[in-house]
DNA sequence: TCCTTTCATCGTAATTTTACGATAAAGAGT
DNA sequence: ACTCTTTATCGTAAAATTACGATGAAAGGA
């Protein structure tokens, strides 16, 4: 889906937009993570309280501990936030080399 | 939830981001709504081909025409493209004031 | 007026997401 | 070894999303 074709606007071979499937799939993953709001929640207090950990996030957030957990770890795999481990706790914040990517493409593509 | 909150990072009343209720809403819709494989690739195909109609995109994805105008409606309310009547048929075009809103807002806030 | 074209909407089945409690895992201290 | 703290994972019920065919609505031409 990601190769020239042909469409009924230019009658021709025309032009996609250059984006390969892999940095496509990254983006819409970054794309669809921030779209709830309780992980867009999360997101803004990660970039208010850098290093914080999720104990915090759940104690700020009507949320049970569990549902935080996995909104995390979408967030992880996303490239929004990075996670180090501190003894038992688990520190978080934003990925800002994921950030800046994000940015960058969505500057170039849309 | 938007409002100046204690917790357990400052101990004491501290920051949250500055952007209010209905920017957000506004702003994690637009994310959502690109969060969709479909979505995004019409949006990466009414970028090359602005003006084009909605058959052109039945066309051009293999997507039922009832799921691309579904697609198209989730789109247009987050505010990615806007569409002008033009006889029976519709055309589409990227929503420019809009996408500008969100790479500035994504900007100051992440 | 009657087609034709184009698109939106309705109803619905299948899939995915979300949220929760319960439980497991992992590290630090005693 | 035991316990406490912190977080991840599992299982599951409820809700939301997705995709489709069928139908409806709106505009233009014969």
């Amino acid at each position: 889906m990601n190769e020239t074709i042909a469409c009924a606007i230019c009658s021709e071979a025309c032009c996609t937009l250059d984006i390969d499937g892999e940095s496509q799939e990254r983006l819409v993953r970054m794309f669809k993570a921030l779209g709830s709001p309780v992980r867009f929640e999360i997101m803004k207090f990660l970039v208010t309280h850098p290093g914080c950990i999720t104990g915090d996030i759940v104690e700020y957030l009507p949320v049970a501990q569990a549902t935080v957990s996995q909104h995390l770890k979408v967030l992880r795999e996303a490239g929004w936030v990075a996670g180090t481990t501190d003894g038992p706790a688990r520190c978080y914040c934003p990925d800002s080399e994921n950030i800046a990517w994000f940015r960058e493409i969505v500057g170039e593509i849309l």
